[in-house]
RNA sequence: GCGUCCUUAGCUCAGCUGGAUAGAGCAUCGGCCUUCUAAGCCGAGGGUCAGAGGUUCGAAUCCUCUAGGACGUACCA
């Protein structure tokens, strides 16, 4: 469909410059000045084109530059044009346009979608970013979402990809949990209470903020620790080591289920004392100056900041100081030539700091780095609380979907035909999920009612994944039977109804919305377009029959429509980490 | 205080670099299962695009201001 607009974009740029010549004047640059819309209802045309841009040069209004142009081009073979007021309206040949389209996904198939946008461009991708002192909940199952699509729509707009994760295993919030586990917790494992690691270790986390409000000095010796930790005290490093290993474990497991995954891992426990050398080394060139508590810092006085610290005056590091460090230990590792942080919006005034310290510290490639900055989850109620109890856990979340999932299937009597009904109701539930997730721009702050965002009708993921399963038996059907069909024809003229020719727009629309999502990073334009090519088939699906359309050429030709469709529902699934299902 | 961002139907969200009558889902009401899965399809009601100016032939979209809200402005991450 690219190829035939900008066909159209040459007629209508010939007459427009022969409707100037017969006018005497002379246009520059009219490619450029053309816009290609879509006429809002489908009546009125496939394309359109305004002719606004051109009434100052040809000082008559746009009704009569339409007819104009149209009376210069005269008869056309590619399809037909219409005047409809201050627009050219072009009507494209149907057939000929489904005809190419239909090869064209069959020739690419997984491929289609993918395009070269990005090719030769090293991007590397950071998110989840998990602390070792609780398990994942509803914000990071929003990052992992964001994170997981970007880099999966990136490598589809033909960039080499690399996905990390940065796993903040050290600090005095660490230190938290551990010391409540040496004050209470009386030598229990994950093996021996059955308790999932994450979740045993955040169990000490909260208990130490219970703790600390009954004893004021909880803070200080949670400090103390890190001191110790940092020093290299044997019994704390230990420790450190078991509870960092339980959480970790956990949390892959978490990854596991919801289909994330990294190349690499980065521990903040090996990248701050880098970090630390750059600030020491900063402070020699002069880039960062001691200020009068002993504290490291930046002057960001020139960006209109104040002063940011860099290292404490007792030598410990910050957040700052290793993301120092593990951004130049990932330049090493990876030369990329953008560096994609999928961090939460709360952080950038962090990142704002960060890329400028680095800049300053004369690393070139300081202005490959970028913060995509996504919103906040909240409830109905308002903000996730930790110290009130409110955070929707992830490992919870994804149970409660799946039950709900299971209780479906089984409501529907679909157990039998679907088979293995816990497998289908993880993946009815990751849908659920993600699509929820991935809907809303990620720079948007969103709402997350528990009972209401999970439900599985309408514009769900579920809905998607419903769509595909019933194409998907459908075709099964259409093989089973295939002598029925032998000797049948693919005649895309017999194609010729407005829910097939809606079908075949949305599904030649698809790798244009890739590469647009690529260049925004932003997975909800893949996902509203998967919905409105599922809606549209359902339409479609509902008004002609495909099996018994009575003949045989029909039904060929439309089970190749059908094809198209559901090799595009799959890629867009793969885009948006939905997983297909061939039955439900 | 200062900075960044948000405000579209009762609720949750779309709305491409400004373009023709602002769209979905949920919720409400009404139709459709002896025919390819009713997790479906069709229809109805529901909007001063927060408000006011401005730019433009044309503004939900761009600019300014105002009002609400979120976040940030830590030797937390």
């Amino acid at each position: 469909m690219d190829s035939v607009k900008s066909q159209w974009i040459s007629i209508i740029a010939r007459g427009l410059s022969l409707a100037a010549e017969e006018k005497g004047i002379s246009l520059e640059n009219i490619e450029e000045k053309i816009v290609v819309e879509r006429p809002p209802r489908a009546e009125l045309g496939d394309l359109a084109f305004p002719m606004f841009p051109f009434a100052r040069d040809f000082k008559i209004a746009p009704p009569a530059i339409a007819s104009l142009v149209a009376q210069a081009l005269g008869d056309l073979q590619e399809g037909s044009l219409k005047i409809a007021g201050p627009y050219l309206n072009v009507f494209l040949d149907r057939s000929a346009v489904t005809e190419d389209l239909l090869k064209e996904v069959v020739a690419r198939a997984d491929g289609y979608g993918r395009s070269d946008l990005l090719a030769g461009q090293k991007v590397m991708v950071e998110f989840s970013c998990p602390n070792t002192n609780k398990p994942l909940h509803l914000g990071h199952l929003r990052n992992d979402a964001i994170g997981e699509s970007i880099s999966r729509i990136l490598k589809a707009a033909g960039a080499e990809v690399q996905k990390v994760n940065l796993i903040n295993n050290r600090g005095v919030h660490i230190c938290k949990s551990m010391l409540a586990y040496q004050k209470f917790g009386e030598g229990k494992t994950p093996e021996s209470t059955g308790i999932k690691g994450d979740h045993l270790v955040g169990d000490f986390y909260v208990k130490f903020n219970q703790w600390s409000k009954e004893d004021s000095t909880a803070e200080e010796q949670a400090q103390e620790m890190l001191r110790q930790w940092e020093k290299g005290d044997p019994a704390v490093n230990e420790l450190w080591e078991t509870m960092n290993r339980w959480t970790i474990e956990g949390i892959k497991e978490t990854y596991e289920k919801t289909g994330i995954s990294f190349d690499t891992y980065y521990y903040e426990s090996n990248t701050y004392l880098s970090g630390r050398d750059q600030v020491l080394k900063g402070l020699e060139k002069g880039v960062f100056y001691k200020d009068e508590d002993g504290s490291i810092r930046l002057d960001l006085s020139d960006i209109g900041m104040d002063t940011k610290v860099m290292l404490r005056s007792d030598g410990t590091s910050v957040y700052m100081t290793q993301d120092l460090g593990t951004a130049i230990a990932r330049h090493e590792d990876f030369p990329f030539d953008r560096l994609i942080y999928v961090v939460g919006a709360e952080q950038e005034y962090h990142f704002k700091v960060l890329f400028h310290a680095l800049k300053q510290l004369g690393f070139s490639w300081a202005d490959m780095l970028y913060h995509l900055s996504y919103g906040m989850v909240n409830l109905p109620e308002g903000k996730m609380k930790s110290r009130e109890g409110t955070v929707v856990d992830a490992d919870d979340l994804l149970e409660d979907l799946s039950r709900m999932a299971r209780e479906e299937i089984v409501a529907k009597e679909r157990a039998e035909a679907v088979g293995d009904v816990d497998t289908t109701a993880g993946k009815i539930a990751l849908a659920a999920l993600h699509y929820f997730l991935l809907q809303v721009s990620p720079y948007k702050d969103m709402v997350f009612n528990p009972q209401e965002s999970l439900s599985f009708n309408g514009n769900t993921g579920p809905y998607l994944q419903y769509m595909s399963a019933r194409i998907n038996s459908m075709l099964d059907k259409y093989n089973e039977r295939a002598q029925e069909f032998e000797g049948a024809v693919l005649d895309s003229s017999l194609l010729n109804s407005e829910a097939e020719w809606d079908l075949v727009k949305l599904i030649s629309s698809y790798p244009s919305q890739v590469r647009q999502a690529a260049s925004e990073l932003n997975p909800s334009i893949v996902a509203a377009h998967l919905y409105d090519t599922a809606k549209a088939f359902s339409r479609f699906y509902h008004d002609c029959s495909i099996l018994g359309s009575g003949d045989k050429n029909l039904t060929k030709s439309r089970v190749a429509l059908s094809e198209a469709v559901l090799q595009v529902l799959k890629n867009g699934f793969d885009l948006i980490n939905i997983p297909f299902l061939s039955k439900m």
